[in-house]
DNA sequence: ATGCGCGCCTGTCGGC
DNA sequence: TGCCGACAGGCGCGCA
């Protein structure tokens, strides 16, 4: 499910929850390599940040949870165990009652309970914070010079830019009339400026579309996800030109574009 | 060094 | 109804 913008509504849904709570009870369940905590208990959560597609719930104790929702993972609270679906894979129990849940059907998030240190160590390795002011047009231009790589698996390489995949690498090239194959070091400055605004304009839409359904109680805000302008839509007109999307496949992905808009 | 293909997992959907 | 393949919002590894 997760990309950036899920991921900090997530967050920051959970920041409103969980924030001041002490874990109380840890449950495990389908066990596999990629949860490795042990028990928590007695200790406070006093943040719950965002790295990228990564989050670090931050503890009393000095250690972090670091938290990779993979393909389908989703973090949330519920009042009691028996609302956890049964596709989740750990839950804690907070001093209100209430069960902090980590439900991830495809198993293929990661579950972490790591030293401060180490987490920082962790997400270091990642690339600049597109929304963040440090993520500039030039610096898009530096990452990019010299590299033959199409665009596309380019801007989903969380080693440039941290926290974009399928969805919005597609959203944004659309959005800058970009064709997903182009190899990134060939774009014009011009084109890589336009990119740059795309990526953070498709960004903070997504988040503030999600953030505002999330308010709404009765709103399944998942579900919400902002209307997508190519992706998952092959054949159907594109909104703009009216030609069909395409869908072509890219290091093993699914690839939506326009071939009239996107050169 | 760089870029691609595959494996890891389970669920869903459309076609036969 | 049941089976089968394709596809799915991610990442890390090994290989050319």
């Amino acid at each position: 499910m997760p990309e950036l913008p899920e991921v900090e509504v997530i967050r920051r849904r959970l920041w409103e929850a969980v924030h001041g709570r002490t874990v109380v009870e840890t449950k495990l369940v389908r066990l596999s390599g990629r949860v490795s905590i042990g028990t928590l208990h007695g200790v406070r959560i006093e943040s719950v940040d965002r790295r990228g597609k990564f989050l670090l719930v931050g503890l009393s104790d000095r250690r972090s949870l670091l938290i990779h929702l993979g393909m389908t993972g989703d973090l949330y609270v519920v009042n009691d165990w028996q609302q956890a679906p049964r596709t989740t894979r750990a839950g804690f129990r907070l001093d209100d009652g209430r069960w902090l849940v980590f439900n991830d059907p495809r198993a293929l998030g990661k579950l972490e309970l790591v030293s401060l240190a180490e987490a920082a160590k962790k997400v270091q390795r990642l690339g600049v914070e597109p929304l963040s002011a440090e993520f500039t047009p030039e610096l898009l231009a530096s990452l990019a010079r010299g590299r033959r790589q199409p665009v596309k698996p380019f801007l989903m390489d969380q080693r440039w830019v941290a926290g974009l995949g399928n969805i919005y690498a597609a959203e944004a090239l659309f959005e800058a009339g970009i064709h997903p194959g182009h190899p990134v070091g060939s774009l014009s400055r011009a084109r890589l400026a336009r990119l740059h605004r795309s990526i953070v304009q498709v960004l903070e839409r997504a988040i503030e579309s999600m953030w505002n359904a999330a308010q709404d109680q009765q709103a399944s805000w998942i579900e919400h996800t902002p209307v997508a302008s190519v992706y998952r839509r092959a054949g159907q007109p594109c909104l703009r030109c009216g030609r069909p999307i395409q869908r072509m496949r890219q290091a093993g992905r699914s690839t939506y574009y326009c071939p009239g808009c996107q050169r």
